[in-house]
DNA sequence: TTGAAAGCGCTAACAT
DNA sequence: ATGTTAGCGCTTTCAA
């Protein structure tokens, strides 16, 4: 049986609640030193470990931070995971990533229903309808992030308007008019890389091309990157959503006998390292993604802190925090014409 | 206030343990139908969520389980993430994943000391002296995976020995007498992969060369192949410890004006899509992924439920699931002479 | 300075 | 068929 307050109080001779004052250190209850060292060295010697349940029930909170992540394999999201995940171990929170399918969840599958509690929310790109209805009602802390962020809540948020904007400047500098946008979200005109693309197509009078690809997989990219070219010829220039679907793009063109970026430019999205070391390097909008989840995390321990003070202390009025930053665009061998 | 099972009860007149049976559908209590219906529906309309703290606390277990990974960025770590977060998810567990700094952990620093108990550990190429320290005490079943398995706990681990052998006879084919081998852990003689590297080159009397990197990063691939080839020259072939390292030195090896695989032939471990997708694609060690995945979750999944039955029922004797699956070698272009 | 006791929300044995 | 009751391990008043 595991070691309990009482045991280590039954060894020390003392309450279980003035042990587990000591083991809090609550410096407020005063308790002598000496006692302090007994307790501590017992809990020690005994290989005491607090049962976070019992905690939980009773204080409130569990210590833990939620990552929501669309339910996609990318690199862009395995880099937040990583990062969050230390930020939060440096606070004393532990973080559990969500994988948050979008075509479930709008099933009206109650899929966050039987997960854990947590303190806090941190929602990466993740803005649908079906979205906030999980969280909100809750009434937990959440920041939303990311190019796909929810201007309701707290956020973090990052406009790709300007690095579409440079994108597409980019591309007409190279003699490109036929520029294709790579989705998977061609029917979201609200998706914020479209909405920029469609926007920079009007303003440059250029006739705008979708490639919508079903799905987030390189696999599917390259098929309907492939049918398009089949059907309706290469175009000049290929803006995809992500580093992934670029590269895919890059592999389908290939498999038409074309050179990127000889006969074609390609831009990715994210600035994944994947796209860094492809070959061609692959030029990319790059979120700036290290302060965007410092600001995040910030800005969500602060609230998850506040919530902690006793409803007496200073309830400040509410208000979202609203940030956004900018992601830029970064040129690489995929969009430079050679020679 | 959330509801509670005693809102509960009081609302439709029962006591709140006769509604705690309903909602957890126990069908051994006879309960007529018409009350079952009664309660579940008042707990539907009430919104009644149960509390997991007190659940777990009184259950002795949290319906999570742990997926322990390297510290490393990689695809092949973020596909068993999705893939466990399905197959737990399915079964009614939640998927928390725990990134194990090995850097850290060996300083004493107790890593996993404050994090939530879970009642499985799926151990996913975590196999060094600290590890088991951290997972051996809480008598918590584990199964070690993937390439760094630990045979003293079940496991499903995978034999790379086979798809190294076959790696090597390839290049051999190809001409190739010096192969090199791209590893961050040249200073382990026991991974598997520099093992079986060694003893490759012993049996084909290959002298063998190593390069050893820092770290599993790309950069840090990428100058150490550039050191070396600016002192020692190109070799034949460099066979890399993962497909990132692969890609990186492919990089590197374009630094210096060389061609994969004109002038060098690739091969990397792991199969990732991104390796697939590379210019040239990349010659790959491939591990059975997905039956790797799906068995080792049957495993775990069947002792976790052995761990629930009543110590009454037969106490069958402790014996460890031994299962070792094969990488096999996947050619693609990185590792064809072209012409 | 310390201890007794209540209670967090739930489960499960034991009564009725 | 349903209610009563005793905890699970911990935090936190309130007394002593």
């Amino acid at each position: 049986m595991r070691v309990t307050l009482r045991d280590i109080a039954k060894r020390v001779g003392l309450s279980h609640a003035t042990v587990s004052f000591v083991l809090n250190g609550r410096m407020d209850v005063s308790i002598p030193v000496a006692t302090r060292e007994r307790v501590l060295l017992a809990s020690k010697e005994m290989g005491y470990r607090p049962n976070r349940a019992a905690q939980a029930l009773v204080r409130g909170r569990t210590d833990m931070v939620a990552l929501w992540l669309p339910f996609v394999e990318s690199a862009h999201y395995a880099r937040a995971q990583l990062e969050f995940a230390m930020l939060a171990a440096n606070d004393g929170f532990e973080l559990v990533t969500r994988l948050f399918d979008f075509n479930r969840a709008t099933d009206g599958h109650a899929w966050e229903v039987d997960d854990w509690p947590v303190d806090g929310i941190l929602m990466l790109d993740c803005h649908q309808p079906s979205t906030a209805e999980f969280a909100a009602p809750t009434g937990v802390p959440l920041v939303s992030l990311g190019a796909l962020y929810d201007p309701s809540y707290d956020h973090v948020g990052v406009d790709v308007a300007i690095g579409v904007r440079e994108a597409m400047a980019h591309l007409g500098e190279g003699g490109c008019r036929r520029i294709a946008h790579l989705t998977c979200d061609a029917d979201s005109p609200s998706e914020p890389k479209l909405a920029a693309y469609l926007a920079e197509c009007q303003s440059r009078s250029l006739e705008p091309v979708l490639i919508p690809t079903r799905t987030y997989s390189r696999s599917s990219a390259r098929s309907t990157v492939s049918e398009y070219v089949a059907a309706s010829g290469a175009p000049d220039a290929i803006l995809a959503q992500t580093d992934e679907l670029a590269i895919a793009a890059r592999r389908s063109l290939a498999d038409h006998g074309l050179d990127v970026p000889a006969d074609v430019l390609i831009i990715g999205c994210d600035g994944t390292e994947e796209g860094e070391y492809a070959f061609p390097s692959v030029t990319s909008i790059v979120p700036p993604e290290s302060e965007m989840f410092r600001r995040s995390w910030e800005v969500l321990r602060a609230r998850v802190a506040a919530g902690r003070r006793k409803p007496t202390e200073d309830p400040t009025p509410e208000q979202v925090h609203a940030e956004v930053l900018s992601a830029r665009l970064m040129i690489r061998e995929s969009s430079v014409r050679p020679g």
